[in-house]
DNA sequence: ACCCATATTGGCAGACCATGCCAATATTTT
DNA sequence: AAAATATTGGCATGGTCTGCCAATATGGGT
């Protein structure tokens, strides 16, 4: 596998930032032409660095303006009961983001709701898992930053499949 | 400001997970010709529920594994300081996701790097911050759920301006 | 129930952008 | 230095988006 070079990072950096930008546009910003702009691009898919393209909406215009962050920890560990639980939680379209994470706890989720009845609906839900033991929530007060993009500097592609 | 209706849902919905299909794909799916979709798709960027659109990396893929949420306490909430804080955290490309939250901790922080040397790098420089009080690092294991869609059941526009 | 005002729809024409090839240039290997 | 390889830049083609039009659907008022 090919290591990704300045031009690489460039556009990457970019499409980041704005997946609507034209080849043309790339092209200007990182100075090359039009087409190997191009076809960098669809080799950067190709690699799956590139994962996917999708629209961000905003939570708080949409009326979805309650974060909250999830401790989760389970009193049993067997893996039927752990998947179970995983899968269970990723079925659920208000957990956004769901971890396992090293520390006091277990799971670390992230919930986005409405409101609080909303909030209290998903965790009257996550509590009729039986393996579920505690239940840590912390609210969201303000984002700081958000969806932050990342930091490829230090950005090294593993050698995987195409 | 108008109230979201089926379509415009689903238009949401679709354009979460793919921000590339074609307006004829998009009219298709919702049951739409491809104008008036293109119509609802631009009203919707106007008003800014879609924030924007962006390519999404694979970490992983790009040597970026390690994930680490982080949970700050400051000494002093002078405003300044405060705003001091904020201000040196959204500067920094290691940092992903910050709030605000409730509980035994002022901030909760995502960060994310190549390895551990490049996490004690970051945490190094902020710890040089002055107003930092206490620093807990909980380690991502493994993903269970990432960057999920938003629920868009109970979404209901703000009326905010244009 | 009717009619009018408004908003939304569907299709078409023109501009824009992306894709697939080509020869030409730069880079690396032997 | 020479050959082999990879990358570049430009062009023609095909697909997609944008701005308009008339036609249809929606909603309000009498």
């Amino acid at each position: 596998m090919k290591k990704l070079d300045r031009i690489d990072r460039h556009l990457l950096a970019l499409l980041q930032q704005d997946a609507r930008l034209t080849s043309h546009e790339l092209a200007e910003r990182v100075g090359l032409s039009p087409s190997p702009c191009a076809r960098r691009i669809r080799r950067l898919e190709q690699q799956r660095l590139i994962q996917r393209y999708r629209a961000e909406l905003d939570r708080e215009r949409l009326g979805l303006g309650m974060t909250v962050f999830v401790h989760v920890k389970l009193s049993r560990h067997q893996d039927a009961l752990v998947e179970a639980f995983e899968a269970a939680v990723a079925d659920m379209p208000e957990v956004i983001e769901c971890h396992t994470v090293s520390g006091a706890f277990d799971y670390l989720l992230q919930i986005v709701s409405a409101d609080l009845k909303g909030y209290e609906r998903w965790v009257r839900q996550l509590q009729t898992l039986p393996m579920v033991n505690t239940v840590d929530s912390s609210f969201a007060i303000r984002a700081v930053k958000r969806a932050g993009a990342l930091d490829l500097r230090d950005a090294r592609p593993s050698d995987d499949e195409s």
